[in-house]
DNA sequence: TATGAATGAGAGTTCATTCAT
DNA sequence: AATGAATGAACTCTCATTCAT
């Protein structure tokens, strides 16, 4: 058989795949993983309903595998656009500023991670954890220990402090509006956390305290 | 008839009542609410299976009905912990102290009203949303607004703040882990936001800015 | 025990049972049988839910005697008004107009009979018919036989004609408009029957008469 | 795709289509619509209790498209057999003849129209009535003003006739014994209606009237 | 006798999954 | 590889009936 004819099929299966998952990403977006009807992601996908199972073993791994596509491009998204920056209060800016644009350019994606970060199924939650530990590990490492140590932040646990920003984008990326739009703006955020981080060396010891 | 056997009926109908509602939280806390299963909660509430429709009208009903219910008490019990301090300072504290207290005591509530919150089902979220809207106003009101006028915080944006403190505490009480601890002591998230709420007058100008 | 304290509670106990029957008319008849709801008959009515059966053995009993009490009534109001007349031909119009009267003025009651007697239930078919049993020995022996006695009708088989008149009455009377008007008048119903009924043509003018 | 294999498939689908349409004429006539067992139809067709809901949207439309098929071949039937007779007397004797044999050939669809046409379902009646508009114009033009005007009877008003006729039928229809037989001959209703259809001129004007 | 909470059998419907074609 | 008919477990909801008070 000719090569070319082996990876003609090779395309056409990896087309298909892709097909599927774009329409298993807005189903589950749409209607969360237990009500979402796998028979009706293969019909709006262009294919018949038996066809899906020629790709994912069952509705469970079609999940887990959308859910790692979706995380790695997240991911790899806001790796690349926080790496470009290379200031540490940059960084956190472009933090939120890319996330929140990726959020608003992929609600479908971003509402499958929503609600598998904070729904009932405790296998997805954990598997997503997984899947997000090398953001945290940027947040921590490639922003806030990088900001302790250029003198931009003050010293903070940055494992803590990772979590919390964690917390914040997620918690704010999941409440876009239905027209798509978040409530607040990255800057409006990243302020919010700079002063947070900023260094207090210049209070004095007496105005350090808060009653 | 006699007066207190009226009394006695009543009383039964409001444990039965507790009962099922109490029941229905640890399912619909353990499985979420779709694959919870309305005739296992009567059952678990000790009941037949059909006598949990005596009681509330449908699934959905009785899951916002349960929504109704812990939101109340939620809140009921942060307010009340909140107010009794007088200090701004201490009452931003309280609130992360009694708001972690209240998860950590009612895991299950919190777990209903997370996935609630985060959930795909937009009238569940839309519910609890208005539901919330006191503690928001809490938030806004008794705690940022009393802290900016008596001088303990700078001038920030009320409603914005409150809705990031609510984020980030609905963001930490929504990861317990198995064993029902939260990831963070509330005392270190109210010292990072407390850094993020203090007055910066005393910096000078060319402090003020992150390079 | 004085006598008329037991008097009191007969008769009390009589309107009860009135009242469960006559809501239960309305249920039957709106509802029809299977979808009928006794709990609901019995509220309706004015009771708890459980009362009527302290009156009636089932659901299906009390249809039985719902069916028996509106069938005897049926009977005894158009036996009368038939008989008051004289004249056979009289007597067959006042079958027509006193029947769809009934029927007008008895709308649930008419609509429990012709669902019965048209539904598939074969033991309240069979029961209704033992009921009617009268009835159709009204129509052939008071009404046809009386007429053929009497000269005003033709030799006709009186049983199988009975039936016949039988079944234009119920069939007729089987569609109300949904303000409870009948498509058709009485009178030409009686018309056109009277027109089958006649002396034949070749009978001479003497005997064409209808007395 | 080969041609054939489609067909083969589209075949496979008719049949299994009629297979299940038949089982639940047999179930509907049966235990009527409220009580038939959905299942029940689809196992007695020789499938999964599921398999139905592939074929039909609910119990409801189930039921409806049954009541379309069952009239419509009613109706063919009737009306190829009575324009069959190029003479009005005949039309009307071989509209009962050929009726009470449908009838009796098909019991169970019998059964389904009358249990429709009399029962408490408001929907089912009124697409029944709506199926059946053709039968009564076929019985009002084609019978009674065709023998109107060819002289067989005398003046009268069709579309009261043709409901009366359609009552009678109808009436009749809906009492089979349990062998399946009818009470009555059409030979012997089709001559009671035409003996009130026929001219009566020859009565004297003054002998034509009752009084 | 009246009450109404509790019961539990039963039914319609959904849909993930299988598999012969 | 693609198809889609068939499957049957599972689930929500209804309501006739019971019975302790």
């Amino acid at each position: 058989m000719p090569r070319y004819k082996e990876t003609e099929r090779e395309q056409a299966q990896i087309d298909t795949r892709r097909k599927l998952l774009e329409a298993a990403k807005l189903e589950f977006a749409q209607r969360g993983f237990e009500k979402a009807n796998i028979n009706q992601i293969s019909l709006s996908a262009g294919f018949a309903k038996g066809t899906i199972y020629n790709y994912f073993e069952s509705k469970r791994m079609l999940m887990m595998e959308l859910i790692d596509e979706i995380s790695k491009r997240h991911f790899e998204f806001i790796k690349e656009q926080v790496l470009k920056e290379e200031n540490a209060v940059k960084r956190l800016e472009r933090f939120f500023t890319a996330g929140f644009a990726w959020v608003v350019e992929n609600l479908a994606g971003g509402w499958v991670m929503i609600n598998s970060l904070y729904g009932p199924d405790a296998e997805f939650k954990q598997y997503l954890y997984a899947n997000y530990e090398p953001m945290f590990q940027l947040v921590e490492k490639e922003i806030l220990q990088f900001g302790i140590k250029s003198g931009s932040f003050r010293q903070v646990d940055s494992a803590f402090t990772a979590r919390l920003l964690m917390n914040l984008y997620l918690g704010i990326a999941s409440q876009p509006s239905p027209e798509g739009k978040l409530w607040s703006d990255p800057k409006d955020v990243a302020d919010f956390v700079l002063n947070a981080l900023r260094q207090d060396h210049e209070l004095s010891p007496s105005e350090g305290k808060y009653e």
